[in-house]
DNA sequence: ATTGACAGATTGTATGACAATATGGGAGAA
DNA sequence: TTCTCCCATATTGTCATACAATCTGTCAAT
């Protein structure tokens, strides 16, 4: 490389910014359920800051869809039904289409061996313990490669929203081979260079998600679910 | 219709609310140049509120990308760069593709009429003079009947961070004629109920709109562009 | 002209306060 | 008993203030 890279990142800092990422996990990793009630009080004492700091991370959350406001009620988990979970999947279908072409169009040599390695590392059944954050990797390595960065930021978005129906993952257990037969298929086509290809891949792939969500939908119907007081 | 809409929306308050809508429009509609950095004290006076206020309306405008905070030295009006630019063009074509697919197939008979309406009114000189809310108004019966509330959203955050390019919407001002006919022929398409078509007429308006957006930046190339002090 | 240090300005975070609104519970009526 | 109304309490919405951390521009010294 001609010149070496000096930056030092300040970023790392920022409690604000800490708190948001913090709060984020929380939600998404299942610290809290859909539709339960942050009070402000208690998280201020969990993580030990101002309300404050706390309203201004709230305020970023909510931004991002992760969190939904009623005024003079307060913040709570957001909560995805049914039709926002098909729209989701939708959205995705031609975003991951995007980003497949892209990757198998613009990414390195040396990306597409990584892409293939992590797709090795996802058969392994040190990958299957925590298959969330292993899935994670395969994604971010493809959004870095496709030479979009907004098509990222949609897709994370999205990919967060649809995180918050962790019964959903349970589902997707079983379907493990497939998923990884389809990852399979993908990578070949990124391999063999052929954006079309790819791209109609991810969206197939995506869309048999979609389908597993809704069965799931179907099946956990509630038909009057009492809000517990 | 059915059952009449009693409710009565508390949401017009919440000063917050406001607030945040205020500053994306000042940014949105030019009040402030992209780039320029916005001192909160002066926000805080223009604006009569607290800094509290103030801060937590950054926040949400932060994570809508309309504004970039670097620590210490405070926030400033989002620049978008010419790669920026054909990203988000690019994602806007596969998502507008997907809405007007979706209205052809999913918009009920009325709003397909109003549709046509709001096309006949952007041929009135009318409309001509402000052609920014005219052309919303376009879009917004689009997203409304599109079937898709997510790719809504999407899209308006897209839409709101190409309007930082304001000087764009002069360039397409030569262009109005053409742009008429694509969205004449778009909404013929979905009249004939085809969405294929009409999706992929939405998807070519986007990739001309990209076109003339590549060519501005191309024109507008500042090689050393000193940053005023 | 360059360096260095200092003063002022701005941001980051915390605290306390008070008004507005929501919530739960009890007193009283049917 | 059950329902209704009202109130005490809790929580949110907003403000003012304070202080530490950091940036920025200036001015002196070399």
């Amino acid at each position: 490389m001609s010149t070496m890279d000096l930056h030092i990142p300040r970023e790392v800092s920022s409690l604000r910014q800490q708190v948001t990422d913090r709060l984020r996990d929380a939600i998404l990793y299942g610290a809290f359920e859909p539709g339960q009630k942050l009070v402000e009080r208690e998280l201020c004492e969990q993580l030990g800051i101002s309300r404050t700091l706390l309203r201004e991370a709230l305020q970023h959350l909510q931004a991002e869809g992760l969190i939904v406001n009623v005024p003079h009620k307060g913040p709570s988990v957001a909560v995805i039904d049914a039709q926002e979970a098909r729209e989701i999947y939708q959205v995705r279908q031609s975003l991951e289409a995007l980003a497949g072409e892209g990757f198998a169009r613009n990414a390195t040599d040396d990306q597409v061996r990584r892409l293939r390695l992590c797709l090795n590392y996802l058969h392994t059944p040190d990958a299957a313990a925590n298959m969330l954050v292993a899935k994670n990797g395969f994604y971010a390595i493809l959004l870095e490669g496709c030479g979009n960065n907004v098509v990222g930021q949609m897709l994370t978005q999205l990919n967060n929203r649809v995180t918050l129906l962790r019964r959903v993952s349970l589902a997707k257990q079983g379907r493990l081979p497939e998923t990884l037969k389809e990852l399979g298929a993908i990578v070949d086509a990124i391999e063999a260079r052929d954006p079309e290809l790819a791209g109609r891949l991810c969206a197939q792939h995506v869309a048999k998600a979609a389908e597993v969500v809704a069965g799931q939908f179907a099946n956990t119907t509630e038909p009057n679910r009492k809000p517990e007081k």
